[in-house]
DNA sequence: TTCAACATACGAAATAAATCGTAAATAAAA
DNA sequence: TTTTATTTACGATTTATTTCGTATGTTGAA
């Protein structure tokens, strides 16, 4: 059968998969164009990349025309969720709350976002009341 | 010089770390038959790590006895809020809240876990009043 | 002492990930 | 139309990581 569940994003992938989340559809151009303000690699890589991608079934390609436009066929928030699981076993042995406790004393988060997690432990709290 | 600031710890790198973080320093094989546990490799596969760790000076070894002991010399905070700071970049594009809102929705904090995490919320809003 | 169990040393193979070079096709420009 | 630029195809290389095989030394029991 070989149904590969969970196709683990490597680095490369994660970065382009990214690109593709935030513009939606795009190029190899596109990608490639994106990558290289942060990134230096040829542009030969980044195609080579997507098209594993999209052997993986990570992407697909409309071939329409020339130049294919690809889309991500892997959900951003299943992804995050996903790679979320693994972080958290392997680096804080699955203790949520230790690295929640870490990234909000590390890393700055706006008003708003303290008031939006605090109303998701009132109802996670209210759950268990 | 070479000072190599941060030498980001490899999947299995991390396990060697985690099992001497828990256990304190401990001959291979002890952390050997640890990994067992959920892991098949061979003996020397661990040893061979332990090695090349102890050379990129992330484990030390006694090797005062046959049986040589080595202890972590990357503190467990520090490695973890390193780690912390890539994935969230890379997973996240940076935002702490998505991380902890996916973090506290999809795994279980017992009340105290909870409470702890409020408490630190209320400083943290505290600062910002 | 002799043998079996267990330890380290270390080169090298296996695997995975990322990178690149070059060819061939197509499109756009001159 | 000829040339130049851009694109995909794809094999091959490079680099990183993990794994193992074998040699060799040490310890302890028979």
């Amino acid at each position: 059968m070989d149904l590969e569940k969970h196709p683990k994003p490597t680095e490369a992938e994660l970065e382009i998969l990214q690109v593709l989340w935030q513009n939606g559809p795009s190029t190899v151009r596109f990608v490639h164009d994106k990558l290289s303000e942060t990134k230096d690699a040829g542009y030969t890589t980044t195609l080579k990349l997507m098209q594993i991608m999209a052997e993986k079934k990570m992407l697909e390609a409309d071939k329409a025309n020339r130049s294919h436009v690809f889309r991500p066929l892997l959900k951003e928030e299943a992804t995050q969720k996903q790679l979320l699981d693994r972080f958290l076993d392997s680096t804080f042995r699955g203790s949520a709350s230790r690295l929640v406790m870490q990234a909000l004393g590390n890393h700055t988060a706006s008003r708003e976002e303290l008031d939006e997690i605090r109303n998701l432990l009132d109802k996670l709290e209210g759950g268990k009341k």
